[in-house]
DNA sequence: GTAAACAGTGGAGTACTGTCCAAGGTCAAG
DNA sequence: CTTGACCTTGGACAGTACTCCACTGTTTAC
């Protein structure tokens, strides 16, 4: 697919996804006439890439992991080895999350501040 | 307390501090040689503004936090409604955290691929 | 009283993540 | 065969969050 298509369904900009081509972060063949070429894996690939970005990673990490998942050997001991690392990051966050969360809860209807030092 | 002693309790930079204090994330008074002098509350909201951070709070939004603090009514109920809204907005990142641990676990052991699209 | 450690300011520079042109090439419809 | 929608490139610009520097003043330790 074309990159209009593409960035209306993964609901980006054509901008966008040029710049993510740019760093590494989707890459696409070229037609005869020079426009870019998309596979429609392209489309859930970005939506992976936007929530992964709202969780805190980084384009950087982000093209890395979409780089190993293209080198990774074909036994499927790799994809398993980063899905379970990604998952250990993913629980890591959610015990930061669930701590501020009771931190919060706690002060909730104790009038208790968070102490907004000045 | 100087800004030194505050950098090395908080786990920042002088530099850091300073461009904290800039867009208002910190307040601190002066001492007669034009020296700052943090509260040692400062430490706690340093701290409390990292976890903010990597949870995915702009500085910005994350100062106007301290903001609603110090401005709010001394009744406890405008904290605790700030509180609670917070707590909104950890709930939903965690779902969403859920989300995608999930779709991860179903992989591992499968070697389905992530569609790591080029 | 001097050297080291700490503090101040202003401003430049960096990395990341886009966003917006301008100038131009391609293609389908009427 | 022109119009409009789509595509190309290169480069400038923006917002966020620092980071570093030069130059200067202050405090502390010896």
């Amino acid at each position: 697919m074309r990159i209009g298509e593409l960035a209306a369904q993964a609901g980006l900009t054509r901008d966008t996804i040029r710049f993510y081509e740019k760093i590494g972060l989707v890459t696409g063949r070229r037609l005869a006439n020079g426009y870019r070429d998309f596979p429609p894996e392209a489309v859930p690939w970005l939506q992976y890439v936007r929530t992964a970005q709202t969780l805190g990673f980084s384009l950087a990490e982000i093209a890395q992991t979409g780089e190993e998942l293209r080198n990774a050997p074909d036994t499927a001991e790799a994809l398993s080895a980063l899905f379970e690392e990604k998952i250990k990051v993913i629980d890591a966050r959610m015990a930061q999350l669930a701590t501020l969360r009771a931190e919060l809860d706690a002060r909730v209807g104790t009038g208790c501040p968070l102490r907004a030092a000045g």
